[in-house]
DNA sequence: AATCAACCCAACCGCCGGACC
DNA sequence: GGGTCCGGCGGTTGGGTTGAT
């Protein structure tokens, strides 16, 4: 055989692919990403269509800005764990793992800037038991690590950005001892702990489902029906280009189906 | 209005671990 | 036990957008 094989396709996605692998995902779940990749016919790889649903495509995401308890909850849960995104991320339903990670990356950089610029100030530091944290740099130069987001959560980092939250939260009215409260009161009753989440005009998704587990936590059978309350997946699949979704699964899918 | 820098975010890459043969 | 495949994860990059000058 001298076939040609088709180049995969890399960069943005377009509408169609999108429409199309949404459709493909209802067909056949959200798991067997290498198989959706060939029987669609998208000519992308298994991991970007899976990144792509994770990531955009997925009914359960939720949009716009980091809410106080949200930003909040991202430095408790860092300062915990690390750069444990998708665990952070299992703790704020509707955020990614990505979404989490480039919020850390552009506004705790920022954040850094800022405290390494009031820490640089005359007659200014902050103590710790073990040790007195000064600067960014004398953290770094301390660890040996590039860059203070890739210090995992420890030493020096985790340090300064619990005095962040004890200093953040002071303003909110909030103190550290209710959020640790919370935080093992969630993970003991493996459930969520943003309450006001939803308090979020931009929400536009079943509050009520995923307060109580996020969906990616769904096995694929009962999270299939939780897609009738999306607006969004509505409207998507009202507008599908059946023919192509159906010659699509004609030519690859019937064949995977009945072998 | 033009330019530049900072910011934001989607997407890719490489590695790892589990499942399967 | 070893090889292969595949999904998942964390790190990184590059292009688009926004804001400041």
């Amino acid at each position: 055989m001298n076939m040609v094989q088709e180049e995969i396709r890399k960069g943005p996605w377009t509408e169609q692919e999108d429409i199309l692998l949404m459709n493909f995902v209802g067909l056949f779940g959200d798991r067997r990403w290498d198989f959706i990749a060939k029987v669609s016919g998208l000519n992308r790889t298994g991991k970007s269509c899976r990144l792509r649903w994770v990531n955009y495509l997925h009914p359960g995401l939720k949009r716009g800005k980091m809410t106080p308890q949200e930003e909040r909850l991202v430095l408790e849960l860092h300062a915990k764990w690390g750069n444990r995104w998708s665990r952070i991320a299992r703790k704020l339903p509707g955020r990614t793992d990505n979404e989490i990670k480039n919020y850390w990356r552009t506004h705790m950089r920022k954040k850094a800037q800022e405290r390494k610029r009031a820490m640089c100030a005359p007659s200014f530091s902050i103590s710790s038991p073990s040790s007195t944290v000064t600067t960014v740099d004398s953290v770094q130069s301390k660890t040996g690590k590039a860059s203070f987001y890739d210090t995992g959560g420890h030493d020096g980092d985790q340090v300064m950005g619990m005095a962040a939250v004890v200093q953040e939260n002071e303003t909110l009215g909030n103190s550290m001892d209710d959020i640790w409260k919370d935080i093992e009161f969630s993970e003991e009753n493996n459930c969520y702990m943003i309450k006001p989440i939803c308090e979020e005009t931009t929400c536009n998704f079943s509050c009520a489902a995923i307060m109580a587990s996020p969906p990616w936590d769904y096995p694929w059978d009962d999270w299939l029906w939780k897609m009738d309350n999306f607006e969004e997946e509505s409207k998507l699949i009202n507008n599908l280009p059946n023919d192509q979704i159906i010659s699509s699964f004609n030519e690859y899918g019937m064949a995977y189906l009945t072998g």
